[in-house]
DNA sequence: CTGTTAGCGCCTTCAG
DNA sequence: CTGAAGGCGCTAACAG
C-alpha cells in the first residue's frame, strides 16, 4: 500500500496555480482556458492522481449511484432485470447498489433507509410479497430521492412505473391453451395484495368466461410462487381427481415446480397437461422446450425503469411529473412442432 | 423534500454538549457515560438525526461497501453467488456494488479502476474470458484493497481464491457416462486461457485415458460457450459423422445449446447422446431433468468468498496471508428413473 | 480566466 | 470522562 494520495493541492502545488483551477480543470470546466487544462490534466496524469470521490460525493452530496432492490437476485426476472440497468446506469455514468428483500418487508424497510442513508440518487425497486402498507416507501421521496417501481408496482399516485400489461399477458396465454384445445385449465397465482398478481388472475378468469367456459374458484392455487407450491398444487390437482388439462401458472418457477412433480408421477407434458406462465430466458426453456410462454423481458423492463429514472433526476428540482410505461406483452412461440392436446386425463 | 439536515451540530446544540461527545456517543465509544450516551441516543431519535454517511466516510476513508466483478449477472451461477455473497456482506453491515464485465478486458480494466476510486473495502470477483495478462488486477492491491477471486481465478502467487475442484468436477463426470455406456464422449470446452477450463478439459481426458479409451482431439470444441456455441457444436458432430453417444459441457449454458439443436434433428436425449456438465439451480433442470450434473453451488461459494474478504479486511495491516479454499465437487443426481445409453447412433 | 475563502459533516488527536 | 481544535479532499461562491 503505497502512500500515494495525490491531492488537487499537490498538483496545484507543482504548477504553482491554486487548487481550485485544478478542479476545475479536472471537470472540464468552461472557465478555464484549453491550454492551462491541458497542463493539469498532463501533470495529473504524470503524477498518478486520483480523484478522491468521497470527498467529492460529500461536498457535492452527490454520489452518482443508483440503489436497486429486488426480492431476490437469483430469480432469472430479476438478474436480467439488473443486467439491463446495470447496462444503462454504467453507460450514463452511474454506479449501482443492488439489495434484495427476499420478500421481506421489514429487510425492505431497511433497506429503503440504508440507500438513503447512502445518499443514493435514485431507487429502482420491485416490492416485496409481504409489502402491504406503502408508508416506508415515501421514506425516498421525502428525502427528495426520486424511485422508479418495476413490474410489482404499488397503488399509490404519484409514482413512476415500468410495467408489463400483465393482464393481457395473461389473457392471451389463457386464450392460447384454450385455443390448444384445453378445457380444464387451473391458475397457480401469486398473493393478491400485488397488483400484478391480481392482474394476472383477472386476465385468466377473464379469458375462461369470454370463451364461455365457467371459472372455478377450485382450479385456482394461490402461493408464493416458489417450486414447492407449484408441486403441492400438482400434487393437489392429482390428489382430488380433478379434471385438468392445462396449467396456467403466475410464474415460470412454480409451473417447474407442477411440471417436476407431475412429470414424476408419469404425466406426459403436453400431451395430457399443457403448462405455460409468465417467463424468460432460459428458465422458460423449462416449462417444456416447445410450449409457448409469456415474455417478461427483464432487460428491457431494466434498461427503460433506468432511463426514467435518469430522467427524472436530472430534471430536479423542477420535479418532472411521474410516468407510467406499460409494455406489450407478447407470446413466445417455441418449436412449431407442438402436439395438440389430445387426450386429457385427470 | 424537507431540509431535514440535523447534524451531530445540532443536537449536541440541543444537549449543550460538544459535538465530539455526540459523535463519540452515536458510535457507541467506550468512553462516554452510560447515561451522555443514552441522553444523546434519545435527542438523536427525537430529532430525527441520520448520520451523514458520506461525510463519516471521507473522514474514516472507509465505505463499508465491497465490490464484486463478475462477466455477467444474468448467468445463474453468478447470480446465486451474488445472492450468497450480498446475503453475508449485508449481515456484517457491508453494502454492495455489482458490477459486470461482460466478459471485455477494457470494461474489467474500468471497473477495478471505479471500484478502487470509489474506496470500495474489498473486491470479489471472476475474471473475464479476455483476461490473459494479469497487471490491472494489481492496482486493487497497490491500493492496499484486499481481493478475492472466485471460480475463474488467475495464475498468480499471493491472491485470495475461493474454486471448486474442476479437475475433479470433470473427470467424475466424464466417468459418470462411462458408466453409463458412452464409449464417444465430445467435451464443449471453454477458452484455455482460464485455468478453470484447462482444469475441467485435463480431467475429461484423463478420464478417458484411465478407462482404458482413447482421448481424440477431433471430439473436443471450444468455444466461449455460449448457447450458440453449443448449437454449432452440436451441427458439427452431427454434420461430419462423427460417432458420438455423450457430450461433457464446461457449462450449462452450452449444453442447453447444443441439446435443442439436437431436439430438434430428433436426436433423443440421453438414450443417443447423454449430455451433462457443470451446472446448478433451475438452469441445470434444463440439462434435461433426468441427468445428473456436477454442482457448481454458486451461494456456497459467494459465501466462502465474503467470509474470506471480511476476514483479510479485519486483518489489515497485518495483512494476513492469502488463502485459497478449494470446494469438493459433488454430483447431483436427479430422478433416478433415467434410461441407460441403449443404442448409440451418430 | 484565475485566486481567495469558506465550508460539506464527521472523527480524532490532544488537552483538561 | 468531556471539550476544543483541526482537517479528510474537494467544490462553489465571491472577488479580482
Amino acid at each position: 500500500m503505497q502512500n500515494n494520495t495525490i491531492t488537487i493541492h499537490d498538483i496545484a502545488a507543482a504548477l504553482k496555480i491554486d487548487s481550485s483551477t485544478v478542479s476545475r480543470a479536472l471537470n472540464n470546466s468552461p472557465r478555464v482556458t484549453q491550454k492551462t487544462k491541458e497542463r493539469i490534466w498532463a501533470k495529473a496524469e504524470e503524477m498518478g492522481y486520483q480523484r478522491n470521490v468521497l470527498a467529492s460525493n460529500l461536498r457535492k452530496s452527490k454520489t452518482n449511484t443508483l440503489g436497486i432492490i429486488v426480492p431476490r437476485i437469483s430469480r432469472y426476472f430479476f438478474s436480467s432485470a439488473i443486467a439491463g440497468i446495470e447496462e444503462t446506469a454504467f453507460e450514463a455514468g452511474y454506479n449501482v447498489i443492488i439489495c434484495q428483500s427476499l420478500e421481506k418487508l421489514e429487510r425492505e424497510k431497511n433497506l429503503i433507509q440504508t440507500l438513503v442513508a447512502n445518499r443514493v440518487d435514485g431507487i429502482i425497486m420491485s416490492i416485496s410479497m409481504e409489502t402491504m402498507d406503502y408508508d416506508h416507501l415515501e421514506g425516498a421521496k421525502k428525502n427528495g430521492i426520486p424511485t422508479v417501481f418495476f413490474d410489482r408496482h404499488c397503488d399509490i399516485p404519484g409514482n413512476n412505473n415500468v410495467l408489463l400489461d400483465d393482464y393481457k399477458g395473461s389473457f392471451d396465454a389463457t386464450q392460447h391453451l384454450i385455443a390448444q384445445g384445453c378445457k380444464n385449465i387451473a391458475h397457480l397465482g401469486g398473493p393478491k395484495s400485488l397488483l400484478l398478481y391480481q392482474n394476472r388472475f383477472n386476465g385468466y378468469k377473464d379469458a375462461l368466461v369470454q370463451n364461455g367456459y365457467p371459472f372455478r374458484q377450485e382450479l385456482v392455487f394461490d402461493s408464493r410462487l416458489m417450486e414447492k407450491d407449484g408441486a403441492e398444487a400438482a400434487q393437489k390437482i392429482l390428489g382430488t381427481n380433478t379434471e385438468i388439462d392445462g396449467i396456467f401458472s403466475a410464474n415460470d418457477v412454480a409451473a417447474i415446480g407442477a411440471m417436476q412433480y407431475l412429470k414424476g408421477r408419469n404425466v406426459k407434458i403436453p400431451e395430457e397437461i399443457a403448462v405455460t406462465g409468465f417467463s424468460n430466458g432460459p428458465t422458460s426453456a423449462v416449462i417444456e422446450p416447445s410450449l409457448t410462454t409469456v415474455d417478461q423481458s427483464g432487460e428491457k423492463m431494466g434498461k427503460l425503469a433506468t432511463e426514467l429514472l435518469i430522467k427524472q433526476i436530472n430534471s430536479k428540482p423542477k420535479t418532472l411529473s411521474p410516468e407510467t410505461i406499460i409494455l406489450e406483452p407478447s407470446l413466445i412461440e417455441r418449436e412449431s412442432t407442438r402436439k395438440k392436446i389430445t387426450n386429457p386425463t385427470k
